[in-house]
DNA sequence: ACCTTTCGTTGGAACGTTCCAAAAGTATGC
DNA sequence: GCATACTTTTGGAACGTTCCAACGAAAGGT
């Protein structure tokens, strides 16, 4: 650590120049002779100079950097989506800012009040704890887009997710075509993600005519939660599982096994997310994947759009889900 | 969004004291008359006032952020390393910058100079990936602390990590205990964590007076090396696998499975690491539990550490792992 | 030789804070 | 009523950068 770090100042007086010609030449502007650029390159070089991100954000007003809150990073799911809003953002010149809530929603809170102090020009919100009158609050103050929900409408505000009913009909028709009928959905607990989850487990169900095997068993998103909701169902004699998402399904899995079963023998079992964890050959886990990259960029790409237009209207993306069949769920 | 956003002379003019008063009262000093502070907090509420990040760090030549640097944030062990070095710091009232560096080591170290330029205060390396003269520089210009790996000395540079000869051998003890003898060890390729695990096992097994069977497959971090390195292991008839980590633990148990063997009936495997993943009930693998998050806390606390007192010399802090039984290993 | 244009360069203002020295106001003591 | 002390408030400088208007020098046109 040197006594102090250089300034922009010591370059100029270092190379002979005056500061606002160092200004330029850092910037790579083309009205500066080449041997002053090459003076002033080389005193930077020297003197290990950095810009100082603070003084400029302050001068021009753009901090050039997004804000990212994550609520849980222990989900991969999560995870696999900041890496497309991180290297998308990158891509287009930003810098990542990145906050987790953890459990409690008043430090969500706060964390993105840190966020909003370090003028990030935006915000990606991979959560869905915020209610939505705080989040149109948020999205009124900087543009802000939301990955894995949809159900909220604000003006400033973008969305980017999967069509989950859509999803969720997939898995169905899959297991239909293996030729299962009696097929339990466990549900994922309390959240808009979770619901239309089941939504489409009904339709299709109906749609192929085994309404009445239809049922649902509430569980939850973790592996305990998806345990639990499996010991239950299998009460019910099924040949089929359809669980809320990935790591629900491997708690099922387990609780089946347990029950002396085996999947996909006995029972067949389809998960949801595509989480690169289900690819592992250990757990080989049939699911609709998201593309949870894709999700993650199309994130960034519309926030980008917005704050280079922040008057269009709240755009919705939604990606294409697709069924991965591995080994989980196999023909009766 | 409004048309501009309101600054500490805003809320001054709308309180009608003077800016540095609201710097003061915002800041909390003891010194502003309860009936102006109260104006204040009005005023500022009133507008939406929230302090400008930048501005301050510019002031006060303290940006109050951390920088951290992940290799791979579809690793579990980073995420969760990371989120004890997060809460950590938030508690100290730092807020964290996160960037990762994907497959490219260019790439993660313009990454670290974008840290730079925001003047974190330090930084927390999450990766074994640099290089230790490029680690020098860097540790020179600001306090830094690698998580995961001890092979470097260099001034300002603190170290956290485990033990992993000892912990190595811990699986192996734990494996002789169960009676098993013929315990062969996938290596996780060519780097200084995983040397250290091979050498931990080859003392235990010298120490409990196998060294006859001793025998090192090399493999990798990944599942698919696990895999891999696990099919060849399994020519040697090996009634127990000591694996690298985790992850490539659940490709060798994959392997086992697929060689129409059965984990842990025909074959035992320890893992290391000690990811969440491997506490799901499917998986259930025993394993050499690093305590992460107090990976991450311990991290994060030696960082502070040194910024409040830059001389002081390296700390190199060791955390204990511990066997974790679960169900991958089994009496013979 | 002089006016105009172009090029390279410069000083100063601005960005939104914090901090300091000093001013203004209020209370206390004699 | 005045000096003293203490509390509250204030203007201005500073932080490191970018941007702008303006400058001098060199080049071009007449």
């Amino acid at each position: 650590m040197s006594a102090t770090k250089p300034t922009i100042h010591d370059v100029a007086s270092l190379a002979g120049v005056s500061k606002s010609l160092v200004s330029l030449a850092l910037s790579g502007s083309s009205k500066v002779s080449e041997q002053s650029r090459d003076k002033i390159l080389e005193a930077a070089e020297q003197l290990g100079y950095r810009r100082n991100a603070a003084a400029r954000s302050l001068a021009v007003k753009r901090s050039q950097t997004m804000g990212v809150l994550i609520l849980d990073l222990h989900n991969p799911v999560f995870a696999e989506i900041l890496d497309g809003v991180q290297s998308e953002l990158r891509d287009y010149g930003y810098s990542t800012m990145l906050v987790t809530g953890g459990d409690d929603p008043v430090l969500e809170k706060t964390e993105i009040d840190t966020l909003l102090q370090f003028q990030v020009e935006g915000l990606v919100l991979i959560s869905h704890r915020l209610d939505a009158k705080e989040l149109a609050l948020i999205a009124k103050e900087v543009p802000t887009v939301t990955v894995t929900r949809e159900d909220i409408t604000a003006t400033g505000l973008d969305t980017v997710c999967n069509d989950d009913i859509a999803g969720a009909q997939l898995a169905v028709d899959h297991l239909v075509d293996l030729g299962h009928s009696r097929i339990i959905c466990l549900s994922g607990g309390d959240n808009p993600v979770s619901h239309s989850r089941v939504e489409g487990y009904k339709i299709a169900m109906e749609r192929n005519g085994k309404a009445s095997f239809s049922s649902v068993v509430p569980g939850g998103l973790t592996d305990t939660t998806g345990y639990r909701a499996a010991t239950k169902a299998l009460e019910q004699k099924p040949t089929a599982l359809f669980v809320a998402n990935d790591i629900a399904a491997m708690g099922a899995i387990a609780a089946i096994e347990e029950a002396g079963l085996q999947v996909p023998e006995d029972i067949s079992v389809v998960g949801y997310d595509g989480i690169s964890l289900g690819a592992l050959r250990s757990v080989n886990l049939t699911t609709i994947a998201q593309p949870l990259d894709d999700l993650g960029r199309l994130a960034a790409k519309s926030l980008v759009q917005r704050i280079n237009n922040p008057k269009s209207k709240s755009v919705h993306t939604r990606v294409l889900s697709k069924l991965v069949v591995r080994g989980t769920a196999r023909a009766l």
